[in-house]
Parts: structure tokens; C-alpha cells; sequence
DNA sequence: CTGCATTGATATGCTGCGCGTATGACTGAG
DNA sequence: CTCAGTCATACGCGCAGCATATCAATGCAG
């Protein structure tokens, strides 16, 4: 390696005396250093009388690709220090599917733009297995849904959002239509379509006191994982579904959802970033602070 | 350097011992070099216990740039052997501007094919200047035309292609029919559009030679340096112009060319790759061995 | 709980690589 | 012919980096 930074100084100055100053070091030894270099290679890298130094061919043909090789040896702890800062690096994001369809494409995106060193790996999956995949470290950070402060213990959160659960009802339900007074016993009667308790324990137990508060028990017609087939179920008009007022925005046909923030008891949710404490990534405080100014922004 | 190797053993074993064993020494003084390593930096690289070694995440993240850069390294032997075999480097090729509509393109996408790793920069000129810049050693090698046998003094050649001169006429000249008998001695009274001598002095002569060995005195309407220009010129009826006879290509709309090799006088002349002598530029070599390989290949 | 094997860290001495100093050999300019 | 400039050679030395020896901590077997 010291062999080629010797070759590069004399190749750009063409001279031996002003290629030892500009290495701090004097003339002798580099012209052993240049002679055991084309040795070892076997072949001449300069043409030199008692009076000039030229460049062979070969040697003008390498000169390029050393000069290469220097800077990007020379970048190496500058980019060590960019690693530690977490400006480079990978980060493996789990999240659950409906914050895909929110605003998480823009994150990333923007995030994307301004730390292009970080390769951001983003992974479907629901609430649990984000949990284990972090219990497990095969992911940095997850993006999951819970109820208001039942964050999963041990690990370090960050609320991105903060709804009511709405209702919804297949379209030609009787009870879909705005204007027409709601039936509070009726809807706790009606058949329900629901993810399962493992998915998110916190918010199904919440939906279930919502119905044991009036003395009902959820008659749950089907399960499903995601939100988006919970509301095909609903649209297939199996039941109704408590879903999170962002869904709204997938206006399923045949779907239609009613806003009951006027019964208090309506539980709401929250979606919050959670990693692990404990070990230093820092690509993920880049991430963490990025979400943070990104929903501060936002809520202004 | 070493030390950015010592880190990729240990980053890629995740153990002291053997990355050790691989880098031929022992453990010990492999414990200081990766201790002096991060030091050096100011950051961990590795997350150690007594019995168990991780990568940081910043270690994580450097060791693929690390690893490109002692590929490199350890590749650069190699490709010093390449270059010095002429499987690298720059090749700076001038050619008047008749082969360049010749088999010039042809020649040079297959090169490049076969070479990837030679850059050929091409440059247009006339024979003279070509010379020039061969002797100043702006160029590689040059192509251009010559009457046979009359090679420039000094240098290496390869005769690539051996054509009779033929005649350019005006399309509404009395001579232009390919049926009429040819009045010799009418046809050298003709004005005569023709190169500056310097351009090809050889050729030059050859064609001023043919006059006088008819006892005449050539009428030189018009110069022009280029074969294009000169055909050019004779659509303009200016006169009438000796070219080679590859240049009937061109088909320029008023131009007739007349085949004279009935005359046992007429010149011919030569395309010929030069190049200078004692001196060696790997990449030239293997661009004369592939010219002589086409050129054989076209005349069986 | 106890001893052993494993593994990373520390201590110490030594060897050779690569540098500096001194000098030589050759060349072109005045 | 002399001298300044430049690359090559000779030789001695200091220190970076290695090996040997050993310690300390941890997991595991019994």
C-alpha cells in the first residue's frame, strides 16, 4: 500500500526529489521503494534517465486506478465516522400494513433523501411479530398499532399518531346510513369481524370491554389479520368491524364507516415506532429523530 | 492498510483465533491491532465480551466498503500484469478521413469488444499532421495513405489496403460515359482538382508523374484537404480529380468515377497503420496484432 | 459448587522493514 | 571544464509489529 501511495506521489510530480518531500520523506529510500515495487510486480512503471522521469504505458494506464484506490483509502475512517453517526448503514423497518398506505411512503422517501447512506430495509409484518423480530434483533425499529399507553413493556416508543376506532358497516346495513339514529344495543349485537386477540392484545381487549360495559359478549363472525381484509369481510357483509379511523381512507364499495366519537367509550389507538433500549444504533437515532421532526411538523 | 485487513478477518470469523490463523500470525498482537484500530478512529468496531465478538452496527456497515477496498488492492497486481500486457490503457489512433467510412467503425467496435479495457480515442487528420503528432508523441499510431513502397522513414507500418487510383468526373462531362473511348491526352488537359502536396507529397508526385510522363504539365484548378471535399469540388465541375478508388463509396449526387487501370501508369497507392518505434506501448501491440488479423481475415 | 476448557486481554522481548545520512554516477548548462 | 541537478547505491539504526508467555473471565460438565 505504501508502494503504490510512493508510486502515485512520483508518477503526479515526475521527479523523485519533490515526490520524497511531498511523502516527508527524503529521495534514497523512495527509489528503492519505486525499484522493489516494479521488482515485485515484475515489470518497469517509469522511464527514467540520470535526468527525467516518464511514465510507462502500464504505468499511466494504472496511474487512474490507484489514484482510486488512495482516495478511497485515505475516506475510510471519514466514512467510519459517518457510520458511527449513522449516516451509513442499514436499518430494517418492520410495520404493519396500514401505516404503509399513510404516511410512511413520504417518510421514507424524504429520509431516503436526506441520509442516502443509510439503506433502509422496510418489512411487512403484524404487532407480534414485530415484537419477536425485535426480541430476536432481526429488525432495528417497528411500526405497530396498540392502545393508548399499553406500549409493549421493555422497549422505547415514539407515538406517530393517536385515533379513535370508527365503525364499519356494510352499505346497506340499517344502521349505515348517517342520519338515521344509532341503535347502540342493536350494533352490539350485530355479527363482528375482528383480527385475532394475538395480533394486538391491548386494542382487542378494549374492543371487547366496549361490549362486556353494556353486558354483551362480541358475537365475532370471522377473524382476519389485516386490516384491509377485515374490511373486504365487512363489505362481503359478514359482520361489522372496529377499525382505525385512518382505514377510512380506503373507501372499500359496499363499505361505509360511521364515526361514534359520541359514545365516549369508543376506545381510540395509537401507532407508535418501538425499538429495543439498550444498544446503540445509530442509524436508528437518525431514523427516531427524522419520525420525530416528521410528526411534529405534521401535528403544526 | 493492515489494520483495515486485520478487520475484515476478524469482522467476517467473528473470532480472534481464527482470523489470526488466517492472517498467519497469532492472537495477541491481532488483539492490539484492532485495539489500536479503534483507537485510531474513536469508535468501537466490535462489541466484545470474554467469550463472544460482534460487529457494531458502524462496524456492520463498514465492512462491505472495507472488503470492495482490499479486493481492490489485492486485485491491482493483476491488473499492473494487464496493463503491461496492453489489456489496459489508452491508445490514441488518428486516421485521415477516408477510413473513417471505411472499415475503421467496424474494426473499432470489435477491438473494443475484445479489449474492453483499452480506451481508444480516435482522432481525425490529415497524413502530415499525423506524422507530426506521431514524432511529438501526441499519438499512438496513425492511418493514412501513401503511394506504395513510400512508407515515412523511421517508422513501423502495416500495409492494410492496396487500391488503384480511379478518376472523378463531373456526371454531364464529355468523358463521364462509361461506353466513350477515353481521350488520354484530352483528359490531361483537364483541370485537376487535387491536395496540397504536403499532404501526401508521394502520392503527390505520382499523380504530377503521370503528366509528365505524357510530356504535360497538370492545371491544379482547385486544392482540398479532404477526399470529400475534393469529390465535392469536382460535382461542382471544377475540374477532375485522381481518388482512390474505395472513395467511389461516397456516390456524391453530379460525380461519376471512371476505372483507369486499362493505363498501366496509374498510380495506386497504399493505407497504412505507422507507428514509432522503440518504444513500447503494450496497448499498440495489440492493436497492430488486430488490424493484422482483419486485414488478413478480409483478403481471404 | 468446582474444576477445566475456551477465549480475549496484557506483558515483554526480539526481528526486520523502511527510513535517514552520506556518497556516487551521470548529464546538461554556462 | 566546471558545477548544479538528479537518480542510484551503501550503510546504520530505530521502531512498528510480531511471537512467546501468561493472565483473567466466562461457559460448561460433572
Amino acid at each position: 500500500m505504501r508502494a503504490w501511495r510512493q508510486f502515485a506521489a512520483v508518477a503526479q510530480e515526475l521527479h523523485f526529489g519533490r515526490a520524497a518531500q511531498r511523502l516527508h520523506m527524503t529521495q534514497p529510500p523512495l527509489t528503492q521503494g519505486i525499484a522493489a515495487l516494479e521488482r515485485n510486480l515484475g515489470l518497469r512503471l517509469f522511464d527514467r534517465t540520470q535526468r527525467s522521469v516518464r511514465l510507462t504505458p502500464a504505468g499511466a494506464a494504472l496511474l487512474p486506478e490507484v489514484l482510486d484506490l488512495l482516495a478511497r483509502a485515505q475516506a475510510l475512517p471519514g466514512r467510519a465516522r459517518a457510520a458511527a453517526a449513522g449516516e451509513l448503514g442499514r436499518l430494517r423497518l418492520a410495520f404493519v400494513s396500514t401505516v404503509g398506505f399513510g404516511l410512511l411512503p413520504q417518510w421514507v422517501r424524504a429520509f431516503r433523501a436526506q441520509w442516502p447512506g443509510v439503506q433502509l430495509e422496510l418489512i411487512e409484518a403484524t404487532g407480534d411479530v414485530q415484537l419477536d423480530a425485535l426480541e430476536r434483533g432481526d429488525i432495528d425499529a417497528g411500526l405497530l398499532l396498540h392502545s393508548p399507553g399499553q406500549v409493549p413493556p421493555g422497549l422505547a416508543h415514539l407515538c406517530v399518531s393517536r385515533e379513535p376506532l370508527v365503525l364499519a358497516l356494510p352499505e346497506r346495513h340499517a344502521l349505515a346510513a348517517a342520519d338515521t339514529p344509532l341503535d347502540w344495543a342493536a350494533l352490539l349485537d350485530e355479527p363482528l369481524v375482528i383480527f385475532p386477540r394475538r395480533i394486538v392484545a391491548s386494542l382487542y381487549d378494549a374492543i371487547v370491554a366496549l361490549y362486556h360495559a353494556a353486558g354483551r359478549t362480541p358475537h365475532v363472525a370471522q377473524e382476519a389479520i389485516q386490516m384491509q381484509t377485515i374490511v373486504n369481510l365487512v363489505s362481503a357483509e359478514l359482520g361489522v368491524a372496529w377499525v382505525p379511523a385512518s382505514v377510512r381512507q380506503f373507501q372499500r364499495p359496499g363499505v361505509v364507516y360511521r364515526d361514534m366519537a359520541a359514545h365516549a367509550e369508543v376506545p381510540w389507538c395509537e401507532t407508535s415506532l418501538v425499538w429495543r433500549t439498550g444498544q446503540d444504533v445509530p442509524a436508528l437515532a437518525r431514523w427516531t429523530e427524522f419520525v420525530h421532526a416528521a410528526t411534529a411538523a405534521h401535528s403544526t
